[in-house]
DNA sequence: TATATACTCAAGCTTATGCTTAACCAAGGT
DNA sequence: ACCTTGGTTAAGCATAAGCTTGAGTATATA
């Protein structure tokens, strides 16, 4: 996870992704749009598949690469999670400033203990 | 969109999201289930602010923290989109393959263009 | 066969990250 | 008043990240 995390944390990496979603393309097709070497280039490819968000596979002299959508959906998974714990926890909030009106609010959890 | 990512990268912020959660906690609270010093949760709990993931408010001597959940949003949002994009390619692709049997299998789009 | 293309590999450099320690300050409790 | 708790700040350090250049290796193409 941390690794998925910090491929997408470089904008050169997302934008490699997002044109990766578009379908395949090789190394440097994907080096086209960005203005570094194509060696800085094939170093982020090898940061996107170390997070196992693409996949590449070389035929004759050309790398070829696409992305892996289960990865993806990973990193989306963790985040859906959460705020779906967040989401839960507001609910209880409500249904407890419903009930007890005009209160200080507090914790109605007991998760501020110490 | 960087600082949200490489914010999420790190194993112990993701843990102190993860906390936050279920509810807001102090420094200390957050620091607590970590082998590190404080200095090196507040650090963290800065990067964290930084991308807009938490929000924090200091009353007398001690600072709560909370998350923000429309920043996780953004990056849920993010890989939404990238993943829907996907699909609709898939999909197209689908169609292609339906409609062209047997053919040996190409771009429909004309996305590998070189 | 010669040349260009599409990478690949290894060094080296600069900046950023993640952590530590130590000194410090302000709020609360006794 | 004194000590403790909760946090802040600054300095320093080791490792990792992002990039470059330069040289090398296959594979196509003319």
């Amino acid at each position: 996870m941390d690794r998925m995390f910090q491929a997408l944390a470089d904008p050169s990496r997302r934008g490699m992704v997002d044109r990766l979603c578009r379908g395949p393309a090789s190394v440097s097709e994907l080096a086209r749009p960005l203005a570094m070497s194509l060696a800085a280039v094939v170093q982020h490819l090898q940061v996107l598949e170390a997070s196992g968000l693409i996949s590449t596979r070389k035929v004759g002299r050309v790398r070829t690469c696409s992305i892996e959508p289960a990865a993806l959906g990973a990193a989306e998974g963790w985040i859906t999670q959460r705020r779906a714990m967040w989401e839960r926890r507001l609910d209880r909030l409500g249904d407890f400033l419903a009930t007890n009106p005009d209160e200080p609010d507090q914790q109605p959890q007991g998760q501020t203990e110490e």
